[in-house]
DNA sequence: TAATTGTAATTCAAATTTGAATTGAGGGAT
DNA sequence: ATCCCTCAATTCAAATTTGAATTACAATTA
């Protein structure tokens, strides 16, 4: 039995289909489609039942997939491994932040690190999902929980202060809200499926529904977007709306729990060069930005 | 990473030279020579410090080759399963039938698979309506028509001799018809919703519509038993009429199509040896029928 | 000292594998 | 009812991988 042939099953089996399974791996449809046939061929069983819509389990194969899944934890106890005790400081790094961090905090940070340090090189993943840094989706998450993960070694850097944010644009023609009964009765914007602003209400002791909201997107980026083109009132980072000409604060006697922001990275990475340098880089510069409260500007960068 | 390089990794880690690893993996000395060589560079470390002693681990392998032996121990776990489920020969099996099939050939049948393969468990399932075997309604199925799905494999078994027939009680009251004139002044026992016979008596010749039978069922078992109950002339299947006390055969010369029984499976239940063996069961048995003219006897299925 | 043995590396023609393009077929949308 | 989209399967030329033979090298033996 060829274990890489065990590898084209689990990804086939995860992902449904040989196409999107082969872009995964970086082979192509046909090539993954003989594996599979080449498996089953040495295993002598039908592990899939190709139909048109894809590529489903078998009882056979639904019976083996858990082990193949500890095979792959395995194998990426040994990419980790592999990727700690590599001593060498050049080389890339994956990094994943949320959209907001990635696009609006980030940025000015790699570009500092690529002059410090040119030897390395940077991958960039923006994704709001929580990557698990076990299954090495990146070597790095910056990220806005406390992560919980076993084997995984975080430290808080700093604090990423939120108020109730609307532009000039938007109160000259609706007027500011003086209190919350007012606020209410705005074009408010919410997330659609993410329960991130809806769940921060509750814990005020505020009742927030879906429906409350008059403009929904989840994608992060674009909800600032919204604001600032005076869609409506929504929450934002102060150090956004500090870099934003036109952008008021409203109701700023309301406190919003701020936003802890955390350096995530697995343990047996501690041992590489690389990792721990950019690492130390992404803290010092996180740590150093002025996020807690407003300020007229929040590029501090210094190269 | 490759999983097959860490196949090969591990084997030549615990054999200590290429040319040992290589003859266990079935491989050349020089191709395994260069998976190793790839599996350093994508992991960026030595392995391996070659001598010409051999192989020898260096700190780097060492450090890893515990966590290969674990993607072994789950490989073999594969291996294991795999063979096991396609020796194995226990386990249910879903055959499905016509109600006739069901109810009068198969069951002799299945109570001597019960007696050759104890470790099998058979779920019938009478059902008049083509079952789809690719959904896996069933995983063996009895049909009285050529299986034309595609990935379905079929295998022609017998053919049921069909007749006209009518019990001695009701011939002795309303006398037996002597051509095919007289027979359609009968009470003849037909179908209802189902087009079986009405369409049978077309591929005949004969204009045939539902008014002309006086008794009406789609119930197959219930068919069959008016017949034996005197309560008309129908249709009916040789080896039944053989086993009937009282049943008279009408017509004789009228020669009716004969049912062919097909043998149906999923293309991709093939490599079960269970589904197998319960096929090839089926197959000799009810090959072994006297289904196509009338006998004495038909329980011919031997113990 | 010279021959022998066992090792990994190299060479190069042959076999195998690969993937872009195409085909074919089913399901869903219009 | 039709088209369209998305699958897996097939085709075939091109790229890659493979392995028999050979080389190179060091340790061991005669």
């Amino acid at each position: 039995m060829d274990w890489q042939q065990v590898q084209c099953f689990l990804a086939v089996a995860e992902r449904g289909t040989l196409a999107a399974a082969a872009s995964h791996l970086g082979m192509s449809q046909p090539t993954l489609g003989r594996h599979i046939n080449a498996l089953e061929a040495s295993l002598g069983l039908a592990l899939f039942i190709r139909s048109r819509k894809g590529m489903a389990l078998t009882e056979a194969g639904l019976s083996i997939v858990d082990d193949a899944r500890g095979m792959r934890d395995e194998a990426d106890r040994i990419a980790l491994k592999a990727a700690g005790s590599a001593q060498s400081v050049s080389g890339s790094i994956r990094i994943t932040a949320s959209d907001i961090v990635s696009t609006y905090v980030l940025p000015p940070i790699i570009a500092a690190l690529g002059i410090a340090e040119p030897d390395i090189e940077v991958e960039l993943v923006p994704s709001n999902t929580l990557e698990n840094l076990l299954r090495r989706d990146a070597d790095i998450a910056v990220r806005m929980v406390r992560p919980m993960q076993n084997d995984v070694i975080a430290r808080k850097t700093n604090e990423m202060g939120m108020g109730i944010y609307a532009h000039e644009h938007y109160l000259a023609r609706r007027g500011e809200p003086a209190n919350m009964e007012e606020f209410f009765r705005h074009r408010l914007i919410g997330m659609d499926r993410s329960n991130l602003i809806i769940d921060g209400m509750h814990d005020f002791g505020i009742a927030a529904e879906r429906n409350m909201f008059s403009v929904r997107t989840d994608d992060q980026v674009a909800y600032w977007e919204l604001i600032k083109a005076g869609a409506g009132i929504g929450f934002a980072a102060h150090f956004l709306a500090n870099g934003a000409p036109g952008l008021r604060r409203i109701l700023p006697d309301i406190t919003i729990r701020a936003l802890p922001v955390w350096l995530a990275s697995h343990r047996e990475l501690r041992t590489s060069q690389r990792i721990r340098r950019v690492m130390d880089f992404l803290h010092e510069h996180i740590s150093a930005l002025p996020l807690k409260q407003g300020m007229p500007e929040h590029d501090t960068v210094e190269h």
